[in-house]
DNA sequence: TCCTGCATTGGATTTAATCCAAATCAATCA
DNA sequence: TGATTGATTTGGATTAAATCCAATGCAGGA
């Protein structure tokens, strides 16, 4: 355990935490002055192969890290500004896939991603 | 309309199309040599800005373009060779999404993303 | 304290995508 | 048909995200 690795961690603490790696480098060197970006990609990708960490694709732009590896969820993202909200829906997408539609595949998991306005952009 | 717009078209022609731009090049150069891909992203771009076409971003490498813009349809893919299947998943997932889990925004639409192990990687 | 192997670093490299100014071309009109 | 012109195409430069790599640094055990 470095001083970067827990650097990290601190920063990716939180509900609703949707960092780019370029996000958390830059709160990491409010703590850390000479912390690397290379260090911060080594360290966001340690934490994905642990599982504690989750890669959160919402856009074409930067992937996102998501520390709330815990409770499965899914996401909200504003078309925007992009703010995202951890969201649970009721019902099992998994169930609505019929063997018919499935080619085969051996299906595991599902992803499921609402867009919309946020409260905020709607206003504005 | 030009040459290049109607290659990029006759490349995007199928069933469970979703190619990237550099596929979508690589294809359409055999078809007219001196096609740059500047134009061929000029021209997805184009049509995906008129809806004729979908981008598509199921991994984080390129986005790949979907011809099938007319039925509305959700994504099985291959965790492990990338290969990509359209399905027609039964159910409405808006409808599991409960106004205590919209935070206030104005929700339009919804990505399902289906994820698993096809046939042809599951047998090697 | 000294080793040893893992971690960190900064810079170079890769990949996807975008930008841009110059050259080219398609379509209209005389 | 030939000229005009505004849109299209082109290739190269640029940007952004991520990865790679060799050299250096350092944590933790002997
Ligand atoms: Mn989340
Ligand atoms: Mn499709
Ligand atoms: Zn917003
Ligand atoms: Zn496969």
């Amino acid at each position: 355990m470095t001083a970067q690795r827990r650097v990290v961690a601190e920063v990716l603490d939180g509900e609703h935490v949707h960092l780019t790696a370029d996000e958390v480098h830059a709160q990491a060197v409010t703590k850390l002055p000479e912390i690397s970006r290379a260090t911060v990609y080594n360290t966001l990708g340690e934490l994905v192969s642990l599982g504690e960490v989750l890669e959160v694709a919402t856009d074409k732009r930067a992937k996102r890290y998501d520390p709330n590896a815990h409770r499965p969820h899914h996401h909200l993202v504003c078309a925007q500004c992009g703010a995202i909200r951890d969201v649970h829906p009721t019902g099992n997408p998994l169930a609505d896939l019929p063997d018919t539609e499935r080619f085969g595949f051996t299906v595991s998991d599902v992803e499921v991603t609402y867009r919309g306005v946020c409260p905020n952009c709607a206003s504005a």
